[in-house]
DNA sequence: GAAAAAGAACGAAACGTTTCGCTCTTAAAA
DNA sequence: TTTTAAGAGCGAAACGTTTCGTTCTTTTTC
């Protein structure tokens, strides 16, 4: 059917090896590389990558394990990644979380792995739902290189590399717009305790707070673990109606938008009742009269560099070097909006 | 390294063909069966898909060719093919356009197809860009089923399958919301006049107007091919002040969204200056007090939908049997906001 | 101009499956 | 029982590459 390597052999009288040597980039005289040239032209030949993926043992795709795709900066994410490795001649292999509860997600995220290995990917891109990164010890094992986003796993620091943003510096950030209005009565919400990336938000919260001498209540510190939308909202409420904060700081884009649900419900306005920081861009959408201010994270940014490092990791892993794990921090930025009310 | 089927050959004292039957679920003897199954236990062999697909020339992929991820609809579709392949053991290859005008996308699709092509994948499901489908013309050629969305390609019309909601049904749906509360001076704002989806949604517009005997003004059918972001928000906004419309329809959710900045930029309000239908779920978040009208399509069904038929023609195209091109249309629904003032 | 070194080309053996055509058992039919 | 038919098992040849070790050709060096 199509046109083979043996086919431009025969075609130009030479072995199937001068060919393949070519094909790779090799050095051949003059003359034949033109036959060559010619031949492939006529035949309108393409190598056949799963041969060769068999012969060499990889494939050309990158496995790419992300929660179910229910914000923004995911979807940023993988547009951007996937741009990246393609430029770099890589197919992306997505698999997504199903949307569910912590214990769900976790589950999704071993099946996924085991279902890109069975398939044959030659590195995983991560938003890993299992801090604790059991998931990874196959891959890693196997020798696959394995780049993390948005996370970092302690316990697998000197294997695996991450990007994500300065959580604590961002999370400072964001509470120090509130201090500066004024705010001392301030509400702030987490992902679940034993999140990465919430416990990070949480330090930088608290640290906003010490680094003025205000003490930190721990009862403001809310971590949302393992409620579904509803009961989490109805947290919030809880929380707003107890200790009516005029301050309220949202850590990640879920939570801002339950936040404003919640405020909502409870009929308090933005910013004559309470003022508000998100996070990702929720609640900056066109045509709101009232923008949240909110923590952006440089998603392009995040997803070129993840993709770059793995594919700097592939070629090295191509010769059979070892890479070293990298890790890079970014900084997020504020969109200032007209969330704060001065106090 | 791992083990392969000659080792689990060797270990049985049975042979090759033997096991791979086993592996494919032929028939084998109860005693040997159990053997072999203890040698896969005992070795942890798993098959190796690249030399499999070698054999049987299909890669286990289905190439996913959607716009740059933009808005919800499209992600929420993406969400839902990929579960639905891997479902049926196939894996997603992703591949979005670069942000950018309709010619850059209308390119970035024809390469989209020849980098999955060359990468090899068993099916193709597409959200086209190329309304003549030109870029489908190899795959097709190459025996590779094509299933659309969103869109339906009338030169394609026997060879490829589409799903998509029934377009004309949702805009007259939604222009009727406007007629209802007494709106006559309505502005509706669509895709380019080359779209397929764009114009099926003005047919409906202009089908409520003329099912009610109103006259339909051309010049109030706006259609917004290859404009910007920043431009097409000013050609709304020179609509809105030229005609002063009580009632302003968008067709999608890219010109939702542009509509709300316009108003914005207009100091007119929803719904006191003008009443709003918009699409997909733009403008209905949480914590807006205006939630716009909006025509909300089904993507999950939508999304399973398409990967169902694939499977399906997948299943045929192995049997080398021919699979009929398939048309789903499906409903939209509307979300009931309070975007519109009874006039 | 001969010897040595370097550069190209080559044939054959992998990589790990599936499948064809055949032989050998075993069960069913007579 | 014998004959037939059906069921299992098997070896070998693919699928389209890459790569190793070798031979052949060309260039360089003395």
């Amino acid at each position: 059917m199509a046109a083979t390597i043996k086919d431009i052999a025969r075609r130009t009288g030479l072995g199937l090896a001068t060919i393949s040597k070519y094909i790779n980039g090799g050095n051949v005289l003059p003359k034949n590389r033109e036959a060559i040239e010619e031949a492939i032209r006529a035949l309108d030949f393409k190598v056949n990558e799963t041969a060769r993926n068999l012969k060499t043992r990889h494939t050309g795709y990158v496995g790419l394990v992300m929660p179910a795709l229910t914000n923004s900066f995911i979807m940023q994410i993988i547009q951007q990644i996937q741009l990246q490795l393609r430029a770099n001649g890589y197919g992306t292999a997505l698999y997504c979380s199903a949307p569910g509860n912590e214990e769900i997600r976790r589950q999704t995220e071993l099946e996924a792995i085991d279902f890109l290995l069975q398939k044959g990917v030659d590195g995983i891109i991560n938003l890993p739902q299992n801090e604790d990164g059991v998931h990874l010890l196959k891959p890693l094992e196997l020798g696959i290189p394995v780049t993390l986003i948005d996370k970092q796993i302690p316990e697998l620091a000197d294997r695996v590399s991450s990007v994500m943003i300065d959580n604590v510096g961002a999370a400072r950030a964001a509470t120090d717009e509130l201090l500066n209005a004024g705010h001392r009565n301030i509400v702030a919400f987490f992902h679940g305790e034993t999140n990465y990336t919430g416990r990070r938000r949480a330090e930088g919260f608290m640290d906003a707070l010490r680094q003025r001498g205000y003490p930190v209540d721990s009862e403001r510190v809310v971590f949302m673990g393992g409620l579904g939308r509803g009961s989490s909202v109805d947290r919030i409420r809880e929380k707003l109606r107890q200790y009516q904060p005029t301050g309220v700081f949202a850590a990640n884009s879920g939570l801002t938008s339950r936040v404003l649900e919640a405020l909502e419900l409870e009929d308090l306005r933005v910013p004559d009742n309470v003022s508000v920081v998100g996070f990702d861009g929720v609640g900056i959408e066109d045509g709101r009269r009232i923008k949240l201010y909110s923590m952006l994270q440089p998603t392009e940014q995040i997803g070129t560099t993840a993709a770059q490092i793995m594919t700097e990791q592939l070629h090295f892993w191509a010769k059979g070097e070892v890479f070293p794990p990298q890790v890079r921090t970014l900084p997020a930025t504020l969109f200032v909006g007209n969330s704060i009310r001065r106090i």
